[in-house]
Order: C-alpha cells, then sequence, then structure tokens
DNA sequence: TATATAATATATTAGTCTGATATATTGGTC
DNA sequence: GACCAATATATCAGACTAATATATTATATA
C-alpha cells in the first residue's frame, strides 16, 4: 500500500464512524478537523466516486428525501485500508502561514504594516480558541460516550495549546517592533 | 492587483534582498522559510520564467563560470508589485497536520499506534527546535548588521514558542494516553 | 591518481488539490 | 409572495508537489 492521496483516508476515517454524504463529509472537515486539515468538493466528490469504484465505500441515494441526497457508507475492505494507512508512519506535517511570509519580509514595508498584519493574525487566533475552548468544554463532558472523543479532545488540546503559544507571540512581537519603531 | 500566485511573491521577498539563481531559492526556501513555507522546483522554474516574461524580474547567464548558472534580479516593477502583496491583508494561514489526522482516528488503530505517532512527532520537532534556537542565536549576534535580521528573528522565535507548545502537549498526550491504557 | 559520491544546477511531467463557478432544491423570514 | 440562507452535487482552470531526467563540478577516499 502506498501511502497516497489523503483524501481518501480522511473520508475512510469519517465514515468509519457514520454515513455520510459529500456534503456533509465537507462540513465535518470544516468544523472537527478545521485548524489541521481542509479540503474543498473538487477533492471530496472524485474521491467519494473513486472510494466505490474500488470497493472501499458503497453508495445509495436517500429514497424518502426531495433532495439529490447520496449516501455513502464504508465497507470491510474500507475498513481495512484505513487501519493500514493509520499503521504507516506519518509522511507530512506542514505549516504554511503567509502571515509569517509577510513578517519574513518586513523590512520591505517597515513596522507599522507588519504590526497590523499581527493584530488580524492576533484576532482571528483569539475568535479561533475560544471556538476550541468550547469544543473542549463540552467533549470533557461527554467523554465516557464514545471512546473516540478522548482521540477527539488531544487534537483539541494540541490546538489550544498552540494557539496560547500564537497570543504570547503576539504580543511579544509587537512590543519588540514598537520599541524599535520609536 | 489580485492576491495570488504566492510563488511570485516569494520570489521577488528574496530577490529584493540579493540576486539569486533558481537552485539558490530553493535553498533559501528549505532553510530560512522551512517551518512557515515550502516550495519545488516545479514551481520556482516557471514562476522565474514568468517574472522575466512580465518585467518584475531580469535574467542573465552567469559567464565566467562553466555550470549553466541563471541569475535572477529583481526590477523596479518587481519591488512595486512585492510592495503590493506585502500591503495586501494575508489570505490564507494553513497548517496541515496528517499527525493530527491519524490522531484524530486514534480510536480506530488503538492507544499503543497512536503513542508511537506522537514518539516520532516529539522527535521530529525536538530536532527542528534546535536548528531553530541555533537560528536565534546566530541571528541575535548579528541583528544590527542589517533591519532585516529583526523579522527573521520574529519568525524564529514565533517558531520557538511554537515547537516548546508542542512539546509540552505531547507529554500531557501520552500521559492522558498511557493512563488509559493500563 | 582514479573513482565514487555528494552537491550544484535546470527542467519537465503526472497527478493532486484549491477556489470559483454552475445548477437546483428546501426552509425560514419579512 | 419574495427573498435569502442552507442544503446538495458537480466540474474546471490554474497552481503546486513529488518524482524524474540530465549534466556538471567539488570533494573525499582508496
Amino acid at each position: 500500500m502506498a501511502n497516497e492521496k489523503k483524501m481518501d483516508c480522511v473520508i475512510l476515517g469519517l465514515l468509519c464512524h457514520e454515513e455520510l454524504t459529500g456534503y456533509e463529509i465537507k462540513k465535518r472537515i470544516n468544523t472537527a478537523l478545521k485548524f489541521f486539515w481542509s479540503a474543498s468538493y473538487g477533492s471530496i466528490y472524485p474521491a467519494l466516486n473513486d472510494l466505490v469504484n474500488r470497493g472501499l465505500a458503497t453508495k445509495r441515494e436517500d429514497t424518502g428525501n426531495k433532495r439529490n441526497k447520496l449516501i455513502y457508507t464504508i465497507t470491510d475492505e474500507g475498513r481495512n485500508y484505513l487501519k493500514e494507512w493509520l499503521a504507516l508512519p506519518v509522511e507530512k506535517d506542514e505549516l504554511r502561514y503567509e502571515t509569517l511570509l509577510k513578517l519574513f519580509f518586513g523590512n520591505e514595508q517597515g513596522a507599522e504594516q507588519t504590526i497590523s498584519h499581527i493584530d488580524v493574525f492576533e484576532e482571528k487566533t483569539r475568535k479561533e480558541l475560544q471556538y476550541l475552548l468550547e469544543a473542549e468544554k463540552s467533549l470533557k463532558d461527554c467523554l465516557s460516550d464514545d471512546g473516540a472523543h478522548k482521540y477527539y479532545l488531544l487534537t483539541v488540546e494540541f490546538g489550544i495549546k498552540t494557539y496560547d503559544a500564537y497570543l504570547e507571540w503576539c504580543k511579544e512581537a509587537k512590543k519588540l517592533l514598537m520599541d524599535n519603531g520609536e
């Protein structure tokens, strides 16, 4: 098994827990996986068709609903494929922050403009941290309901620790830039 | 000016500071920008040709060298383009960690395997932190040499704070998983 | 000195993913 | 009744990666 096409694995991971439509998969990625993963419809829908063709998932239409709803279910082969992938070593962890890129070139734009980029970053971080703190609370409240919750919580704790560090850095970075500006 | 093709801006940012070949640009990205940006030759070389075609950079052959060396220099239009881009708001900061993805699906693989993924992540983080601490030291030693160094240092400080937080999380995450495993 | 290996240097391609767009339905609000 | 937001699937141009090809030069080692 080559360690490839991450989308397949993400989808199988989500389907492992519950049946989903492509639209619902996108929603899960945009909420539960938000701060460490993303995906567009342009990769989700083709990947779903591909999974069905390879026998890793099945597709059925939702009768009883007027919407053009297509529900996907993982197969046993799909579960095996997922487990094989989980056992493989991690290939890549990537951080790609345009904010840091603009900061790196800060000498070309000056302290003031750089500080305003940091301000935006700080505000965004604060909002996302707030969201994660709420997620932490609700996960802790229902930790025993589902063995998976413990693992979800771990990713949330990662986010909280990371964002805390970001906010600390924002404060210090701005201080350093302001001292020099005067 | 549409806020697009990040590669162009990265290259212009680097060329703003010094003349470079495509190969050297790749090296800069792999070292100075390493932990917050990456790029492949497949995007660098075409982007360089494109920049020349648009008049944002010029290309000349390195005579006096047997190697097929092509040196790129930023133009005034290139500098203006860079400054316009720097003034625009940041479009996207993205974190894409396969480690967290496998962690999120941890319930399908169990605590032991999850811990081993964390171990690998911890080791990798420790190594990169070591590298950043050395970079911090040498930047602090020559801070006054170049106004740009202050900005480089800020990105390094960001990395150090972040990686410190990662290591703290690794410890706590493993403790939580081990307690439950016994 | 010969030879292997690592580093330098440019270039291209298959395959993957994003961001945008198109289309259509359903539910709620004013 | 009109409007908007959310639901739902699908496609495509353009961007980027990982891999590969090719060739030269510097360095270590036997």
